[in-house]
RNA sequence: GGGCGAUUAGCUCAGUUGGGAGAGCGCCACGUUUACACCGUGGAUGUCGGCGGUUCGAGCCCGUCAUCGCCCA
């Protein structure tokens, strides 16, 4: 007997573990299905479960759960990255407590610390992508710093270096003051700020007492000036163009150039150069031969190439002491508020310095034109499709991917140099001492680049590295190019682009068929939730309050193509009650002894009502797994929920009650085994959103099952619609729904059973009634049914369905005032109806252009309206008359 | 500045060959029935953001404006 209500946290780790054991998960298990395969976007590896993760691995785990039913060989990939830079942090956190750096531990010791925390607390998320109910092979769980994906990491660098595609640079980067790394344009996050341009007054050189004016955001920077540009057309500055100014404070001589960057709108139209420390003004400064002078240290201190005053200063103190300075020399002409854009380290949160260092770069240029055609050729289609828009815009326009990193927790970089500054870039250390005896003729000494490469190089091979790649596995053979991407568009650019750079370039065939952008989680308010806002809704503590299928079940429902979710706690708990419902429905088949009969035959129904639930079930059926297969999964999930609630529950159930007080046994008996064929369907449909309650009542309700559920086959019903049978019931829900109402407008309680006659009965409420009368009674709450055309007595109310009136006497209580009212807002409402059709109808251009067949359903339904307002109005007659 | 998206009931949102405005929650009223009060039954609630256009007909297509959000420069 099942308990009185269902409590998730009793099963949910039963089941999963169950199901793990098992080998359910694993790939291969189908091994006759067709291969289906996903590959999770990696979490980090110091990550532990929010919202996203939550959302994004419920649709993975629904698409998972379906095709393995199915019948397809799933393998559903997982694993962690190791996320360089936060995981460095983690733990260079945890040696700041003990008041140690990395230094102070040296690399190897600091490595070995790191896998050290990896084993003991790394990886929580997995944990929680259980609790969830996720349903990945975690026999073939991988981490990108395994052997195997280190192989291809070292394997992809050193092919691409051999093709040119991966080179060596002096450029600018954007470097991060505190982590001392490189990071890439991506991890710069730009924040608007109101800040000031300040204009100073550079002498002329050989023209005492006259200046060129130029604007400056950054003053401290003027210390690595090496030239002031004017626009070649700007006539104000013309004469200039050739001369020199004496920068002040520095004293050193810098050339006015003309350069086209230089906007004669903005600013004085005169602009400071100082190519090493801007983007810009570095194109500017190759343009036109500038020096490039640091002025920076790795720490963004003033370095030695500054004057003394300024030696070790930090850069925003010197800001304020360079103003201060200019002004008490005259120099500073004016202060005016600027808006800009301030670069911040999304990880460091402080501000990034422009920074002239060597590093490694990928020709990002020429991966990614395979990448572009793939979709425009729809080898690769984004689902929803406008997000092709966002991939092709960064593709199209896309930068050297600067991949070198300067810290330790990540693949070191496999090149080594020679005394002179050669590079040998090779797979082995014994490779490129080969590689550099050869090259110098004489064994050398080189020395192993001390950088890592960025974690996302290591993610963009995900696809095919967890599969085995480089080696030739026939796990690569069977499950690349997976099938679908699930994830959101905040990593297109991260990741979605670079892995079908890469396995494009290195497999020769795009990594994934589709694409599944789904929405972002917002709090209730359609904030982005972030810790800094409080705003954090843990999806831990939702599955402890309303268990891991509540969740799911929320987020599938909500899963709206296009539009992101706005998550509140009372959602979830609606959801929960429909686990509830479930529960009871499942109770009330136990209780009425609903029975699976192997050798039930859906199409063999004799009932009216079985053959109707039975088409129910088909026709959901079809609408869910279409749902699924389109990525709609609010659609599916709707589908499946308006089904169990308001068909089997609130319909079946309440029909199938007389049945089963009744002594018709035949009827009984079909009614019985449907109901459990029904439920049965049910819980294979509602698997893959609510995995665990509906394996729980799989098991509990046939002991005899020796297959879990998460095995079982998905339903292959076919049609089992039933046109007759579906019109019946179809009217009798009205039939019932109608006299509730008219009882409720008359404030009949519920426990005054009352008598009903239907007068003008039509056929179908005629074979109705002769059929189903019991049904109706129970359900409407009547002491009698019967025909008639009978004088309608006095103190009767009355309704109208269709064309049949349907007439409850109910002496004393019907207050005719109330009647008539009820009455005439019915008649009104006809009227309405018919009057803005005969406006239609009396349209020539609607009847000679709409479709005939528009126009005949016009008139089919004028004639409707117009057959119940008659009997309307006779009710209405019949009253005043009284 | 460029691009994308949104605007429908009090709230959150569905709504595709263009042809009678929907759901969930909330609200109001009433509660018979041993599946369920985490429930049942009934009810109220809309200038489908504004304006213009196409069309016999527009929540839906086109233009434009407004407001909000996101991405990029």
């Amino acid at each position: 007997m099942l308990e009185k209500s269902y409590q998730p946290d009793l099963v949910e780790a039963k089941h999963y573990k169950a199901w793990e054991d098992s080998g359910a998960f694993r790939c291969g298990v189908n091994a006759e299905g067709t291969p289906y395969t996903i590959v999770i976007p990696p979490p980090n590896v110091t990550g532990s479960l929010h919202m996203g993760h939550a959302l994004n691995n419920t649709l993975q785990d629904i698409l998972t759960r379906y095709h393995r039913m199915k019948g397809d060989d799933v393998l559903w990939q997982p694993g962690c990255d190791h996320a360089g830079i936060a995981t460095q942090m983690v733990i260079e956190r945890q040696l700041e407590a003990e008041g140690k750096t990395r230094h102070d531990l040296g690399r190897e010791k600091f490595i070995e610390t790191v896998w050290k925390w990896k084993e003991e607390s790394g990886g929580t998320i997995v944990g929680q992508l259980r609790r969830l109910g996720a349903s990945c092979d975690w026999s073939r769980e991988r981490f990108t710093m395994d052997d195997g994906l280190s192989d291809a990491v070292r394997k992809v660098f050193v092919e691409l270096y051999k093709q040119d595609l991966i080179y060596r640079d002096k450029r600018l980067v954007n470097w991060d003051p505190k982590l001392h790394t490189a990071i890439s344009d991506l991890e710069v996050e730009q924040r608007e700020i109101v800040g000031s341009m300040w204009y100073f007054k550079y002498p002329i050189e050989g023209q005492d007492g006259k200046f060129i004016t130029v604007g400056t955001t950054r003053p401290e920077t003027m210390l690595g000036d090496t030239a002031v540009a004017v626009h070649p057309d700007d006539e104000r500055y013309t004469d200039l163009v050739g001369k020199t100014v004496m920068l002040p404070i520095a004293n050193r001589p810098i050339p006015i150039v003309a350069d086209e960057y230089s906007d004669p709108e903005k600013g004085s139209g005169a602009v400071k150069i100082t190519p090493a420390h801007d983007f810009n003004d570095f194109e500017v400064g190759r343009r036109n031969n500038l020096e490039n002078i640091n002025i920076l240290d790795q720490d963004a201190n003033l370095n030695e190439n500054v004057p003394d005053a300024y030696q070790g200063m930090e850069r925003f103190a010197a800001r304020e002491k360079i103003v201060a300075e200019m002004e008490t020399l005259g120099l500073l002409e004016k202060i005016e508020d600027n808006e800009m854009t301030v670069p911040y380290g999304d990880r460091s949160g402080v501000v990034i310095e422009p920074w002239l260092t060597d590093q490694w770069y990928v020709d990002a240029e020429t991966l990614a034109q395979p990448a572009i055609k793939a979709v425009e050729e729809g080898r690769t289609k984004f689902i929803p499709k406008h997000w092709e828009n966002t991939y092709f815009e960064w593709m199209r326009n896309i930068q050297p991917w600067c991949v070198s990193r300067q810290i330790w927790w990540g693949h070191q970089i496999p090149a080594w140099f020679g005394p002179d500054g050669e590079i040998f870039v090779e797979l082995t250390e014994e490779g490129a001492q080969a590689a550099a005896e050869k090259h110098y003729g004489k064994p050398t000494e080189i020395v192993r680049d001390e950088d890592v490469l960025d974690t996302w190089f290591s993610s963009a091979l995900w696809p095919f590295s967890t599969l085995g790649w480089p080696e030739q596995t026939p796990e690569v053979a069977r499950y690349y190019p997976t099938d679908v991407l699930v994830t959101g568009f905040d990593i297109i650019f991260f990741w979605v682009a670079r892995m079908m750079m890469m396995g494009l370039h290195f497999l020769d065939e795009v990594p994934f068929h589709e694409v599944y952008i789904h929405a972002l989680v917002r709090d209730e308010n359609g904030q982005k939730m972030s810790k800094s806002k409080g705003n954090v809704i843990d999806p831990l503590q939702l599955i402890d309050s309303f268990g891991a299928d509540a969740l799911r079940m929320t987020l599938a429902a909500h899963a709206a193509q296009g539009r992101d979710i706005k998550l509140s706690e009372n959602r979830v708990e609606g959801y929960r009650n429909f686990t509830t419902k479930i529960w009871n429905a499942a109770r009330f088949c136990e209780m009425n002894e609903c029975k699976v009969d192997p050798t039930f035959d859906p199409e063999k129904c004799n009932e009216t009502l079985n053959k109707w639930i039975v088409g129910k079930v088909s026709e959901t059926a079809a609408n869910v797994a279409k749902g699924i297969d389109e990525y709609k999964f609010n659609e599916a999930a709707g589908s499946v929920y308006q089904f169990t609630w308001g068909t089997f529950c609130d319909w079946y159930i309440e029909f199938a009650k007389p049945i089963f007080y009744g002594d018709d046994s035949a009827a009984k008996a079909e009614t019985q085994a449907t109901a459990a064929w029904a439920f049965e369907q049910l819980l294979l449909l509602l698997h893959p959103f609510m995995p665990f309650i509906t394996e729980e009542l799989w098991q509990q309700m046939d002991d005899s099952k020796n297959t879990m559920l998460i095995s079982a086959n998905w339903p292959k019903l076919g049609t089992l619609k039933n046109a007759d049978a579906e019109a019946e019931m179809d009217w009798i829900v009205r039939l019932i729904t109608q006299v509730r109402s008219v009882r409720a407008e008359l404030n009949v309680s519920d426990a005054a059973k009352v008598p009903l006659t239907l007068k003008n009965a039509e056929d179908i409420a005629i074979s109705c009634v002769e059929k189903h009368g019991e049904l109706i009674k129970r359900l409407a709450r009547l002491e009698e049914l019967a025909i008639s055309d009978a004088e309608v007595p006095e103190g009767a109310a009355q309704s109208v369905l269709d064309t049949t009136t349907l007439v409850i006497p109910l002496t004393g209580v019907v207050d005719l005032t109330e009647e008539k009212a009820r009455l005439q807002k019915e008649i009104e409402k006809l009227n309405s109806e018919i009057e803005r059709i005969d406006k239609k109808l009396a349209n020539e251009n609607f009847t000679s252009k709409a479709p005939a067949a528009v126009v005949e359903e016009e008139k089919v339904k004028r004639q409707d309206y117009e057959n119940s307002l008659v009997k309307v109005e006779e009710a209405m007659n019949r009253i005043s008359e009284l």
